[in-house]
RNA sequence: GGGCCUAUAGCUCAGUUGCGGUUAGAGCGCACGCCUGAUAAGCGUGAGGUCGUAAGUUCAACUCUUACUAGGCCCA
């Protein structure tokens, strides 16, 4: 034993022969909770606990009877690992569940998977090579199944990794067999109420993957287009109207950066506000809008010009020009998305090449005309370029322009422009035969609006009239994929009257097969097979039906997850509490969902759509391979561990974008210390608590007892509520704050001289126990959702915990304040917080002294404190609850004081005081200088009635 | 280009759910010091913000309006 200088002299322990070991006889913190987390190894051991136990079933049978909490996974794609947004959702959705579940509810979770679609199959196609070719699309979607079953496996084992509780053996996924037979069966529901139909309709076309593309399935790129100036000859004359321009050739002049969707142009569009001239030079006259004319002009290097007239759009509407290269007119129209951002203010339109020009030419009665193939090649009818490949053939068409003399000027400019989000390669708008489901058919889309309005709390509130816009605009469903891997249109065509036909009879016969050999039974059996037998076409009675080619978009695969999964399984319920997905499902899974079971069930799915934000580098940057700021999980668990991870999705506000750097993950490691040493300063001072022998009751405690108390149920209140409004960054700034402001600072500071050297089975000593007891027990069930690792180990090693339950997610939250806090409690807060006040005030002396080396310890200090102030006589009044909190050896009080330790000079509503070294001798024992310590007297009075 | 959203100390968050009012708060980190009986811990003190920028409304704006800038999601 080692003692200081200071006590040597002062205890000439010669007299006695060897020192007295007085550390021995305190209670110091004694615990196995190790201070060092090494979450990293830790944490697969608790893993593979949990697992053994079955802690998710006994999680459901704890809470069998109770109310259920149903929080509705959206599938992530099965495809490539989990990245740092997948992560968060989960997280945050472990969150919910685990609170709601300590809140007394029944919350089930099952986690689901997206296994058809595009992507997989793409990544299956560049696997087999050229081997696909022999394969049979059958064999084909083996491959797929096989793919998405390995990566389904692979980010199992990657959330499992992260905490998250859940039916993790039995998940929906949606290539299984029955979830692959109600797609169908949902499909055909649509189809007998008359909401599929097929039609012409120009939709995202790849020419590379031979298939239509979902919006979801394109992403803008820079690409370089040719933008031509085309001149359109008009066939009106309006010079009856516009005498300028009489004697003149004049010409409807539009700009393009699509020079190949000439040949299918059918229209001309101006806007109905703007103005219009016609620019007239050596005998002809170009019309274009007023204010781009000149420019324009420029571009076409045409000088000595002059308006020939003022044109109101109004009479453009009608009027007919010729197409440039065919014999074919091109009618004026009107529409308002027309600008003025560059071109001519004329829009050259074909209603079989884009969205808006299909829209127009469907208000002018034009036809659908898109004269190109599967593979974006030209077809015969448009003569001079047919067999070319379209963005080859920009070429030609300019060339040909030119050679006719309609172009009047080129350029090439580099635009923001579709792509195909799996090749990478330009996209097309072509009008094919495709599946819809109409959005006015059945009022869906006025239902949708109604139920998004009326039915859902939308969380945060914006999301409301984000996915109101969306579906107020949006057009109708095209539902058809020309691909292999997903669930088939079960629509027959018959090859006898030329009808597609589908029966309820008949897509219960398919639904049925699918259930029993999924979706592959479409592609491996006969439309007799199918039917069992009853193939017969129910309009003209032929036996010649042919099934349809086209599959499903995955959108409706994972929309009808409320229909597979929701009302399926007997644990779950529909409608489901709540769906928490980032803001982009607003237009996905939210939309998606939203759509089938209003179709079908007229009713949305879910109650409450809650979204988080993407995961941004600490710039704020979004992340990218190309930007290198990405950051995986896996590396975070490396190094940190999962519950950092956790901390991190805890500790930031996930309604806007969320942060992520190795800053932030520092800063949150060092978080994490503090709380888990502070509940391990509890755990050591209880290692010789039994909370049913030992525990005070609060009206036995002192003061201070009874206001940390009070604090932690403030606490306890505060944190439940956040957990109640998902709001867990405040929850999480909460419980660090009372670690760190509230134990650190006060309270397990200042009860460590009651807990360390009074008697061992005192009355003082085990109040402190009862409140740190309580504390732990409450903390550990607050943080228990978030830190789910940590909170488990406490439990772990706290006295009493076991017996309750055998895991801490198994336990309940702690209760809240019954009302308001009572009068007595106002009271003693009040009273306490103004101690803490005046201590902070006297701790700038304290610190004062420290660096003047007239105190080290506190409890070096005899504190003088000047009772001319309200402050110094109250704390006259509370004079041992105040030294005790201020750890002073000694506390006086004068009448005044000649010179204060710290000038009180704007601090009239302080006390003064004054702080000395005290002349009292240090106690061995318990530190503190006593007056009664000295040659006589070993060690202080406290400390022997401690030892009597 | 359009819609929606965000912008408070180096970092993470508060700033009193819709309604503007005294020197804008906390913790972390940092600096300086203390302790060595929470010790690869703990305590104290302190320095950090023209509340993204610029106008406007007002007696008064972090809080309201507009524009701009940066960033995010969705769409074109």
């Amino acid at each position: 034993m080692v003692h200081s200088e200071d006590s040597r002299h002062l205890f000439p322990l010669a007299v006695r022969g060897l020192p007295m070991d007085y550390k021995a006889t305190l209670n110091l913190p004694k615990t196995d909770f190790p201070m060092k987390a090494n979450l990293p190894k830790r944490e697969p051991q608790l893993l593979e606990r949990w697992e053994k136990e079955g802690l998710y079933h006994q999680l459901r049978q704890a809470a069998e009877g109770k109310d259920k909490y149903i929080l509705h996974d959206g599938p992530p794609y099965a495809n490539g690992h989990i990245h740092m947004g997948t992560a968060l959702n989960k997280v945050l959705k472990d969150f919910i569940v685990k609170s709601r579940q300590m809140s007394g509810l029944d919350a089930v979770y099952v986690p689901g998977w997206d296994c058809h679609g595009l992507p997989i199959e793409h990544e299956v196609d560049k696997k087999l090579g050229p081997k696909k070719a022999a394969m049979s699309q059958a064999d084909v979607r083996r491959e797929c199944r096989v793919y998405a079953g390995k990566f389904l496996d692979i980010q199992r084992e990657e959330f499992k990794r992260l905490g998250v509780l859940g039916h993790w053996e039995e998940p929906y996924i949606t290539m299984n067999y029955p979830y692959e037979a109600v797609i169908a069966r949902e499909l055909a529901r649509f189809y007998h109420n008359g909401g599929v139909y097929r039609s012409k309709k120009p939709i995202y076309w790849c020419n590379d993957c031979v298939t239509a593309l979902a919006e979801a399935e394109v992403e803008y790129a820079d690409h370089t287009s040719p933008s031509i100036y085309v001149a359109f000859p008009l066939l009106d004359d309006l010079s009856a109207k516009y005498p300028g321009l009489k004697g003149l050739e004049v010409f409807l002049v539009i700009w393009t950066t699509t020079p190949w969707t000439i040949p299918a142009n059918l229209a001309v569009a101006a806007h109905p506000d703007f103005e219009y001239v016609a620019v007239k030079r050596q005998g002809k006259a170009y019309v274009m809008a007023s204010r781009l004319a000149p420019l324009c002009m420029d571009t076409f290097g045409l000088e000595g010009w002059e308006i020939a007239a003022q044109i109101d759009p109004k009479d453009l509407e009608g009027v007919k020009a010729k197409h440039p290269l065919y014999d074919r007119e091109s009618l004026g129209v009107l529409a308002d998305y027309v600008t003025l951002e560059a071109g001519t203010g004329l829009v050259h339109t074909a209603p079989g090449h884009g969205r808006e020009d299909y829209e127009t030419g469907l208000r002018y009665g034009l036809e659908v005309y898109s004269p190109v193939d599967d593979h974006g090649r030209f077809t015969e009818e448009v003569g001079f370029f047919a067999g070319q490949k379209v963005f080859e053939a920009n070429e030609a068409v300019v060339a040909k322009l030119k050679e006719v003399g309609a172009l009047l000027g080129s350029e090439k400019i580099t635009h923001s422009y579709p792509h195909c989000w799996r090749c990478k390669k330009p996209v097309i708008f072509r009008a094919t035969a495709q599946w819809f489901i109409s959005m006015e058919e059945n009022r869906l889309r006025a239902k949708s609006l109604e139920a998004i309005r009326r039915d859902v709390q939308w969380v945060p509130k914006w999301g409301r009239e984000r996915i109101y816009g969306m579906i107020e605009n949006r057009p109708d469903w095209c539902i058809s994929r020309q691909r292999s891997w997903g669930v088939p249109i079960i629509v027959f065509r018959c090859e006898d009257c030329g009808q597609n036909v589908l029966t309820p009879e008949m897509s219960e016969s398919v639904c049925a097969v699918f259930e029993k050999e999924g979706a592959d039974a479409w592609f491996e059996r006969t439309p007799a097979e199918l039917l069992g037998g009853k193939d017969a076409c129910p309009l003209c009675g032929g036996r010649n039906l042919a099934k349809e080619n086209d599959i499903l978009d995955v959108w409706f695969d994972s929309g009808c997850s409320q229909a597979a999964v929701l009302k399926a399984r007997p644990e779950l319920r529909w409608p489901a509490d709540l769906y928490l997905e980032g803001s982009d499902q607003h237009r996905g899974w939210f939309h998606s969902s939203l759509l089938c079971a209003m179709g079908t069930e007229g009713a949305p799915p879910y109650k409450m759509v809650l979204t988080h934000g993407f995961v941004v580098d600490g710039e704020g940057r979004k992340m990218s391979k190309s930007l290198g700021n990405v950051i995986p999980p896996q590396k975070v668990i490396d190094r940190y561990g999962a519950e950092v991870l956790r901390l991190w999705v805890a500790a930031e506000d996930y309604t806007v974008d969320i942060r992520i750097s190795d800053d932030i993950l520092k800063q949150l490691s060092e978080a994490y210390r503090r709380i888990r040493n502070t509940m391990r300063f509890l755990l050591g001072n209880l290692f010789d608590f039994d909370p049913e022998k030992d525990q005070v009751a609060p009206a036995d405690m002192g003061e201070m007892d009874r206001y940390i108390l009070a604090r932690l149920q403030d606490l306890v209140d505060e944190v439940l509520a956040a957990y109640d409004e998902f709001a867990f960054h405040r929850a999480f700034h909460r419980l660090h704050n009372f670690c760190v402001v509230d134990l650190s600072g006060f309270y397990l500071d200042v009860i460590k001289d009651r807990l360390y050297t009074h008697k061992t089975d005192g009355p003082s000593r085990r109040a402190a126990q009862t409140v740190l007891h309580r504390m732990a027990s409450q903390m550990v069930r607050l943080m228990a959702p978030v830190l789910s690792f940590t909170a488990e180990e406490v439990w772990d090693h706290l006295p009493g915990a076991k017996a309750q339950a055998a895991s801490v997610h198994l336990s309940l939250f702690p209760e809240r304040r019954q009302g308001q806090p009572g009068q007595e409690e106002s009271a003693l807060k009040e009273k306490w917080q103004k101690l803490l006040a005046i201590r902070d005030w006297v701790n700038v002396g304290m610190d004062k002294a420290r660096k003047e080396k007239l105190i080290g310890n506190s409890l070096d200090a005899k504190l003088t404190v000047e009772t001319a102030s309200e402050e110094g006589r109250f704390l006259q009044a509370n004079a041992e609850a105040f030294q005790e909190l201020a750890m002073v050896s000694e506390l006086v009080f004068a009448g005044s004081l000649e010179a204060p330790t710290v000038s009180g000079e704007e601090k009239e509503m302080k006390p003064l005081y004054l702080i000395e070294r005290t002349e009292q001798e240090k106690c061995p024992r318990c530190w503190k200088r006593r007056p009664e310590v000295g040659p006589e007297q070993e060690i202080c009075r406290d400390c022997r009635e401690a030892l009597a």
